[in-house]
RNA sequence: CGGGGUGUGGCGCAGUUGAUAGCGCGCCCGGUUUGGGACCGGGAGGUCGAAGGUUUGAGUCCUUUCACCCCGACCA
């Protein structure tokens, strides 16, 4: 992409009416643009990484034997009533809507009803068991208060998967195997080591604990306890004596953490499926429950908080497994170097390699500050400088670090 | 929803005791520049969140309302 011809532009002022980090350096590096509060529209880098983000969660699911699916955003109502969810004293944050004919909507914050619903079409037998089935797509939730950019929306994107299992013990290996695989999915954006699987409230259909995944940042607004050797936290709300024998935790071991919620995951036994009538028939010819789970992932919440921690006093910092672009392509100097530049910027195309070329009539500072605030891994150099030596400068984002290399090494290198 | 704060060109802001708006950035034109957000000259662009009111006169005062931010509550 040259970015004479990038939809977006940046900024040097910081947006006022953001106090977030995240949200303030999205704005600024043009990655994304506020609609109004807790709502915000992808531009064309901010889709690049949300996309990006996207894919590494879908990989992660497929390898599981996730199947995705696509569910829809507007809901009927009666099978909510069906789980009794439909009643504002339940679910609060509802956004309803209604038909020309007057008939009542809700608008999808979560997809259990729905993807219980269809399987009841083709779940029958113990042979049509067990799945996964997942899906990416925006929620909609009238939270009382939307905050910290991108960490707490209106509407937002969110991976949500369900499996369904025939018993209690084939659930619980499938709810230990996606469990592992969201691990893979911190650990690829990078928050692996800061992410915490996390004791939870279990929600209104079941006495068991939930799972939430807690990425520490003081942003966070949850106040999780981190015990270090295992591993594992627990979230203040159900931090109870009780609690933590059940768990075998000890109070002594738990050191007092900000963390934002990554993801959840829980088990939902048999309520949606008993509720709305789908079961399956086993061996023997009995009827029998489907055992349920259900696993979230905030994809942009995940955008923000990549954001948030990964970045400096000159702006963003991408892993480069998310980035936008590989490489960002800088070029000063005369018509020598727009022509050693424009060559580099085809033949880095040509390899597959992603690059944000810097082409325009703008001087070196505003080309370095903004390849920074941008926050793309690796910064190539073209300049007049350098061209008869035939090298190119070669700048790390994260680090820094600058070198100048030659034309093979550098190909090496990206 | 309770409390606090803020709405003035695209963005960030100023506007004293009321007299129909100004700065920086950005943008356009010309010129000089060209390795860390250049400089000079010339321009375009706002009716001050909205509605109503007080007044000879309102960005400045009053009322209502909308939006945004922060704290809290809330967040299966």
């Amino acid at each position: 992409m040259r970015l004479s011809r990038l939809f977006t532009r940046t900024t040097k002022n910081v947006p006022a009416d953001e106090t977030a980090r995240n949200a303030q350096l999205l704005i600024q590096a043009g990655y994304i643009h506020k609609e109004m509060a807790g709502v915000y529209a992808y531009m064309p880098l901010g889709l690049k990484v949300l996309e990006n983000i996207k894919g590494i969660v879908r990989e992660e699911m497929n390898n599981i034997g996730g199947q995705e699916v696509l569910m829809t955003t507007l809901q009927p109502r009666d099978i909510w009533e069906k789980t009794d969810r439909w009643d504002e004293k339940k679910v609060d944050n509802w956004f309803k809507t209604k038909l020309a004919n007057g008939t009542e909507l809700g608008v999808g914050l979560t997809h259990e009803e729905p993807i219980v619903d269809a399987s009841g079409n083709y779940v029958n037998s113990y042979k049509d068991l067990p799945y996964y089935v997942y899906q990416i797509g925006n929620k909609f939730r009238n939270e009382l208060r939307a905050k910290s950019g991108l960490l707490r929306g209106r509407e937002f994107l969110m991976k949500d998967m369900y499996s369904l299992a025939r018993s209690q013990e084939e659930h619980e290996q499938m709810y230990e195997k996606a469990i592992e695989a969201y691990h893979r999915v911190y650990d690829r954006l990078g928050v692996g080591d800061r992410t915490y699987r996390t004791y939870a409230d279990g929600g209104i259909f079941t006495t068991r604990f939930s799972d939430e995944f807690q990425t520490l940042s003081d942003v966070g607004e949850d106040k999780i306890f981190v015990d270090e050797a295992k591993q594992v936290a627990i979230n203040e709300e159900i931090m109870t004596d009780e609690n933590l024998a059940k768990l075998g935790l000890n109070r002594d071991d738990l050191v007092e953490k900000r963390g934002v919620e990554v993801g959840n995951t829980f088990h939902l036994e048999s309520k949606y499926t008993d509720a709305l009538d789908v079961y399956y028939t086993n061996e023997q010819g009995e009827r029998r429950s489907i055992i349920m789970g259900c696993y979230g992932i905030g994809v942009s919440r995940l955008m923000g908080v990549v954001a948030e921690l990964f970045s400096d006093d000159k702006g963003l910092v991408w892993p480069e497994e998310i980035a936008p672009a590989k490489v960002y392509l800088v070029r000063i100097g005369g018509d020598e170097a727009v022509r050693h530049a424009d060559e580099l910027y085809e033949e880095l195309k040509s390899k597959g390699v992603e690059v944000l070329y810097d082409d325009r009539d703008a001087r070196p500072g505003e080309k370095f500050a903004d390849s920074e605030l941008m926050g793309i891994p690796y910064r190539v150099t073209v300049s007049d400088r350098l061209i008869e030596s035939e090298k190119y400068e070669f700048t790390t984002r994260k680090t820094g670090e600058t070198s100048e290399l030659t034309r093979s090494d550098l190909f090496a290198k990206l």
